[in-house]
DNA sequence: CGAGGCGTTGACACCCATCAACATGGGTGG
DNA sequence: CCACCCATGTTGATGGGTGTCAACGCCTCG
């Protein structure tokens, strides 16, 4: 039952009872995976199609010289279907941090299916714009704000995930995430994540003492990131003209 | 006419007849921008759905402090369509680089237009995930690859999704991207971006006098940048077990 | 009680940002 | 046709943010 889901798309937009169904219908196979379990290997062929049920899974790439990087989780509801939708090999790890249960769909051939389940092709539009918006504000944490303001948006992120399927974070809450998670979802060296958790703590915003998170001050938080602040009134570029003349 | 969606598609998987008369069939209107013209702003309503016809459109986002990251770059042949399907506001700018013209999909109700057209969801869904699996890479090189690396990476990607569209872009090929855009997708100064191309030049693998790119050497390129080097026979790490009782 | 995962801190080095100055070239107006 | 301007490209000097290395403390688990 692919309830977190519908929540998820529920957070958002309507669901009708047509999309219910048709999600409720698809035919399924549940996978388990223990915590450290590996999914999909990078290089490996796929070609099915997961919704996960439970628990909290990386995708995340391994890099010649040792390092890696956390391009994204994934969390109850999701969808991991980008490369199989392809019929090419993974780029990407797919590993369980924590337990964790995925429904593997019958995929036989993605066209039948989307055209036999309409819902499920407009909750994979939806989805995957979705995660094509977080991935979008990954590339501008990486590439346009230092390590503070980096930690401290992907905190507002989580939060904000973890609330729309589970109900408020409020005061507390245990995360599965180490701190080497968390330099590799930063693209930042795990000393320097300790420092960057320091300064955030000392200001006053969170706390994360044994992987519990505690929003201190959510508001210093979200300015420390810049989150959602509305991006309307920065300083126009002379580069830039308006949209006048546009049809 | 969307020859270039369906070319880019038909490069990788099987194109049918139902999908190109569904993807000729769609109500169009046709906006014509010029060079620098912006078509959505960050901020703005926006519910339309759009296809690139011609021309390179930046998606970006311009930042508190006065700078910018590009996240992506649409060129013909994508849709730009992410923010408009959950009915908010864009989190980003649309700004044509060239002059370009783009159709503005007719979208009453996006769930009708995705029932009606079976084929434009279909389309949809390879396409999102095409572009997610772009931003993925982005995130990995911002993430963990220094600025040479990015560079390279960043052109190797540029060509390929021009030679999918245009044909071989063999020795020589004028690009509209001045080095200030290139530090602006990079995640770095325009200054060091002027030192990354010298090292690049220097390498021999690359030359970009006046914005024309020529690939003197594209094995050295590909090399410099760990692209498609097949990463399978990395180092397997220890915290991560193999697939085994999967189910 | 030892081992290993994880967190923490300090010292030092390096990549890259910033500032400043200048070169080049195309466009525009006198 | 020239003078000027502005966008863009280029180079050097200096500083800051972050990586790397090393050492150590805490805690859990076998």
């Amino acid at each position: 039952m692919p309830d977190n889901l519908l929540r998820k798309l529920g957070g958002f937009y309507p669901v009708n009872d047509e999309l219910k169904a048709d999600l409720r219908a698809l035919k399924r196979e549940q996978i388990k995976l223990d915590a450290h379990q590996m999914l999909i290997r990078q290089g490996e062929k796929s070609d099915s199609l997961y919704l996960v049920e439970s628990g909290w899974i990386f995708r995340m790439r391994h890099m010649p010289g040792g390092g890696r990087q956390i391009v994204s989780i994934a969390l109850p509801g999701d969808f991991l279907c980008y490369e199989s939708l392809m019929f090419a090999c993974s780029d990407f790890d797919l590993c369980a941090k924590t337990s964790a249960s995925v429904f593997r769909l019958a995929t036989p051939d993605i066209r039948t299916l989307l055209k036999k389940y309409q819902g499920l092709a407009e909750a994979l539009v939806w989805s995957t714009s979705h995660e094509e918006g977080l991935l979008a504000e990954r590339v501008v944490s990486l590439g346009r704000r230092d390590s503070t303001e980096r930690l401290a948006h992907l905190l507002c992120e989580i939060v904000a995930r973890l609330e729309l399927i589970d109900g408020p974070v409020q005061s507390g809450r245990q995360l599965p995430l180490t701190q080497e998670d968390f330099a590799d979802m930063l693209g930042i060296s795990v000393v320097h994540t300790v420092r960057t958790f320091k300064t955030l703590t000392e200001s006053g915003a969170i706390a994360y003492p044994a992987r519990k998170l505690t929003l201190m001050d959510i508001g210093k938080l979200q300015r420390i990131a810049g989150y959602d602040q509305g991006y309307l009134h920065f300083s126009q570029r002379r580069d830039v003209r308006p949209i006048s003349a546009a049809e």
